[in-house]
RNA sequence: GCAGGGGUAGCGAAGCGGUCAAACGCGUAAGGCUUAGGACCUUAUGGCUUAGGCCUUCGAGGGUUCGAAUCCCUCCUCCUGCACCA
């Protein structure tokens, strides 16, 4: 018996596969080439089963494409572009408890620990080698030759980058601009999701200011809806907080909340605090209405949060809830005339909203949050509204700022969508950067190329498309460049380093000439020598750069890119505008294949909970081929459940054929339609897989190839089918579609078979249509259903019988019975069939009953016969009885397809 | 909030207008084999029946159709992404 789990199996063909450099593609021009990969990962960890999951995919469509007779290329490099690297070795430096527990549990030795501490390089590296060999261990048909990393730790990749940014520079894709982060004031650094310990998901948002007047003084009211300023009434400010004067460019005397001053000097520069003031004072005097010149009372209301905006808030009655309610409170005997200035078609909006959500701060919170969506969707500007009247609300933004600002009365800030806090415990604010470098993924062009890229693109599965061209529509300017982190500098401004998710954008070229690419030097790998490698730019032809461009045109386009769901919107997005930009449209990428992620018990793997599930781990107790059955856990992006149990299953089909191997020889029964039956069905799970397959839809390849193609060897052998000849095909099919997906045992069961060729080099079953015959198919349906029928009729029965005897329909039946087969192809409404065929026979009355029932599969009665004459002698042995078979028969209850069964006893 | 994808038996997952009580797998139960366990084999696994039958289901509610898990509308709910983070 062979082991399943044994991992001297995996090794053994590993190590033929490699001897035979199986997976070291050279350019064959015979040969059609296939060109697929999976996005480099970042080597911080181990790698574990959500990963495999990933890989596996991969590798299962190179194997079935390699067996299909292409040329494959599946390189695999490493990212080392990025922060975390030298984040976790800071943090293993500073012997952080997590951190160490967790490398602990991938097994990482302590004296290795001391070596990451000290050089962030040494654990990229040591995780990459890690990700190597799991790889390996797993069986990724991977061609090693073409690896490498990324970041200036491999000069020739900094320079494939340059030239990358270079041109997209001369393109004018790349600008240079102001930019709104979320910045921790401490470390001086952004914020990103993972650094912050509350506020995932958090933005900067952008908040219209309104300058109103006050003597030598400006309020400067932060709202998110200017166009309501031609409805206001006074200025709110907070008495029980800090105010203070900052001094804005063009002299401006600003008064602000103490809580907003980090936030304007970082936002607005030449922002200086001037000093404090006193905002009792100013209570009951008056500003300047920008937008008509009246005068406004400065009033104080508790709910005025000075942490947010600028501390100064207009006040809109008849559109804030909170402003009406401020009124009825505070600014009760004012005399002041709330101004409406929006319809929507309910002259009560604002007391009603009120009413329905109540008065307290969630409640006038709820209220806002409805009358804002009210009126920006369905909301008129009226009359009251002076140059804006007439507008939609929706359509108001860019009028209102430019009237604004013909009045100088306009600036704007950032202000966070909710409350961040950096781990480092520090409030996190919004920062503006002046320089930053932009690549400009909102140019209308690039997305209209970009556009046209997708649309010519497959992907699996379809909706993927969709999503990708929502994402062309609401994606904006990238910043490509930071400071710190390993990479590659901006060759034009080298204090800036392109940030990760830039410089992982069209590396797949880079694969095709990573293995020559030694031939030259650094310094040789010029941006006119890369320019005729990739574009094909004359003028720098030379001998040596002549194989490399060859590589280049043989392997690319890129023919298919896996991966997660979560890389969708962001790293593929980026894959495809650069793509479009820098390459001609003949080398732009074909196709791509997505995936949902792993769960064990209903948890996702990520990182961190990976650690507990890493390859090594699974492979202690499971085989290179049993792991991979992971693989067959699921079909589109949906996230799939991943059972260690059903391995058994995987266990089991595979002994089953090992067993079947082995009796082969001895089997000579040659039965003429139970033979033919055989042949004829295993055509179904040899298209079921091959299109499984091409569909990333393995889980129902899987079910087809591994167990549907089982069950029906199993039912052959029942039924007393004997003939090696046929059982030889039926085991040679099975191994072959079973191949990429556990490539190890396959091959091991192929040797059992003697068979010469390796399943490797072998192709990949195709559907033999000379031995389709569905009548038979049917019928042999029939006759399992009647060995059913049969069953449970003995069961009532409960004595043994003695004698069963099957009466056939008669010919004419079989004729009606066809005849509205094929109706029921066109249509299955019964009133449609009962038109058509016109027919009193009660036949048609039963069949046509149940309309949901109405019979599509043609039927013979010849074959019928045949086949129950066949199997006869089966049947007697099932039911140790006589049998008997008749044809033509008058019995009333004969039906094609369901003979008459009478059991004597 | 915006965009995309889901919600089917104890679980995973097919089906995407008509033999659907629902493929396939796992799990569970009973029996066989075995000294025993595992593995393996057989049978069962929505309900009610019991001469090959019927009924009810596919997140909830409406609609279109001779016919809907499948198409349309509304709602509930879960997953993913939303940018300087790999």
């Amino acid at each position: 018996m062979i082991d399943v789990t044994s991992k001297e199996i995996d090794k053994k063909w590993q190590m033929e596969w490699s001897k035979r450099k199986l997976f070291e593609p050279k350019i064959d021009e015979s040969k059609k080439k296939f060109f697929i990969t999976v996005p480099i990962p970042y080597p911080s960890g181990s790698m574990h089963l959500g990963h495999m999951y990933t890989w596996t995919r991969a590798d299962i469509y190179a194997r079935f494409m390699r067996m299909k007779g292409y040329n494959v290329l599946f390189p695999q490099g490493f990212h080392f572009t990025g922060g975390p690297i030298i984040g976790i070795s800071k943090k293993i430096e500073q012997k952080d408890e997590k951190t160490l527990w967790a490398f602990k549990q991938q097994g990482v030795s302590d004296a290795d620990l001391k070596l990451f501490a000290k050089d962030p390089r040494l654990l990229a590296e040591y995780f990459t080698e890690s990700f190597k060999s799991d790889f390996k261990a797993i069986g990724m048909s991977i061609d090693w030759t073409r690896t490498f990393i990324t970041s200036y730790l491999n000069e020739y990749y900094s320079r494939f980058i340059e030239w990358q940014f270079n041109t997209l520079r001369k393109k004018g894709l790349i600008s240079e601009g102001r930019h709104p982060v979320v910045w921790c004031t401490k470390e001086n650094t952004p914020l990103g999701d993972h650094d912050r310990t509350e506020g995932e998901g958090e933005s900067p948002q952008k908040f219209t200011i309104i300058k109103f007047g006050c003597g030598e003084l400006i309020f400067p009211a932060a709202t998110l809806r200017p166009e309501t300023v031609f409805g206001v009434t006074n200025i709110w400010v907070n008495e029980g907080a800090k105010y203070v004067v900052l001094t804005m460019p063009g002299n401006e005397q600003w008064v602000v909340s103490s809580d907003s001053i980090k936030k304007l000097e970082n936002q607005i520069s030449g922002a200086v605090y001037a000093r404090d003031i006193e905002i009792k004072d100013f209570v009951g005097k008056t500003v300047k209405n920008p937008v008509d010149g009246s005068n406004l009372p400065i009033l104080a209301l508790d709910s005025v949060d000075s942490d947010i905006g600028t501390g100064v808030v207009m006040s809109v009655p008849m559109h804030a809830p909170f402003d009406f309610y401020g009124i009825e409170t505070s600014g009760k005997d004012m005399g002041l005339t709330p101004k409406k200035i929006i319809d929507v078609g309910n002259e009560n909006l604002i007391k009603e909203a009120i009413n329905k959500y109540g008065k307290t701060k969630d409640g006038l919170k709820a209220a806002t949050k409805y009358v804002y969506k009210k009126e920006f969707d369905y909301g008129i500007m009226n009359k009251n509204a002076g140059p804006l009247a007439g507008m939609a609300v929706k359509a108001v933004d860019e009028a209102v700022s430019k009237f604004l600002e013909e009045k100088n009365a306009y600036a704007e800030m950032y202000e966070l969508t909710g409350k961040v806090v950096c781990r480092c415990g520090t409030r996190g604010i919004v920062k503006v950067l002046d320089k930053q470098w932009f690549i400009r993924y909102s140019d209308k062009e690039w997305k209209a190329k970009t556009r046209r890229l997708v649309k010519n693109i497959k992907t699996y599965p379809e909706e993927v498309s969709l999503q990708l061209l929502n994402t062309i529509e609401w994606l904006e300017d990238k910043a490509a460049a930071r400071h710190g982190g390993l990479g590659t500098a901006l060759p034009w401004d080298k204090d800036w380093v392109i940030e990760p998710l830039s410089d992982s954008t069209i590396y797949m070229a880079y694969y095709t000439i990573a293995n020559t690419i030694s031939s030259l030097k650094p310094s040789e790998l010029t941006d006119s020598a890369l320019d005729y490698i990739f574009l094909g730019k004359e003028g720098q032809e030379n001998r040596k750069l002549e194989g490399l461009r060859k590589e280049f045109l043989y392997w690319y386009p890129l023919d298919m890119r896996v991966s997660a769901k979560e890389l969708l919107q962001n790293h593929f997005i980026f894959f495809l505008f650069n793509h479009a930009a820098i390459f001609g449209e003949e080398h732009w990428p074909k196709a791509i294949g997505i995936n949902g992620w792993l769960t064990v018990s209903g948890e996702k793997l990520s990182k961190s909970k990976g650690a507990t599930l890493t390859i090594k781990k699974g492979l202690e107790k499971y085989s290179a081929d049993q792991l991979r059955f992971i693989a067959a856990a699921g079909n589109g992006m949906d996230d799939v459940e991943w059972d260690p149990e059903s391995i058994n299953g995987f266990n089991q089909r595979i002994s089953f054929i090992e067993q079947i191997i082995k009796r082969v020889p001895d089997l000579h029964k040659k039965s003429a339609l139970l033979d033919a039956y055989l042949l004829s069905k295993i055509n179904d799970f040899v298209s079921k897989s091959t299109e499984s397959i091409e569909n990333f839809r393995y889980e129902s390849a899987v079910s087809a190839s591994l167990f549907e193609l089982t069950n029906e060897i199993k039912l052959y052998l029942d039924l007393g089918g004997a003939n090696s000849e046929v059982l030889t095909i039926c085991i040679n099919t099975f191994l072959k579609l079973n191949h990429p997906f556990f490539p190890h045992i396959t091959e091991e069961l192929n040797g059992l078979m003697q068979n010469k060729e390796l399943l490797e080099s072998s192709d990949f079953p195709v559907t033999k249509t000379e031995n389709k015959n569905e009548i038979l198919e049917n019928e042999l349906k029939v006759f399992t259903n009647i060995l059913e029928d049969i069953k449970t009729l003995i069961k009532l029965i409960k004595t043994p019988p003695l004698k069963i005897t099957l009466s056939l329909a008669k010919k004419q039946k079989f004729e009606l019975y066809n005849k509205i087969v094929a109706e029921a192809k066109k249509t299955k409404n019964p009133i449609e069939i009962r038109r058509v065929l016109r027919s009193s026979d009660n036949l048609l009355d039963r069949l046509l009953k149940n309309p949901s029932k109405i019979p599509d599969r043609e039927l013979d009665e010849e074959t019928e016969y045949l086949l129950f004459s066949e199997l006869k002698d089966q049947i007697s042995k099932t039911f140790k009885t006589n049998i008997e078979i008749k044809k033509e028969s008058t019995e009333e209850k004969a039906m094609p397809g369901r003979p008459a069964i009478k059991i004597e006893s």
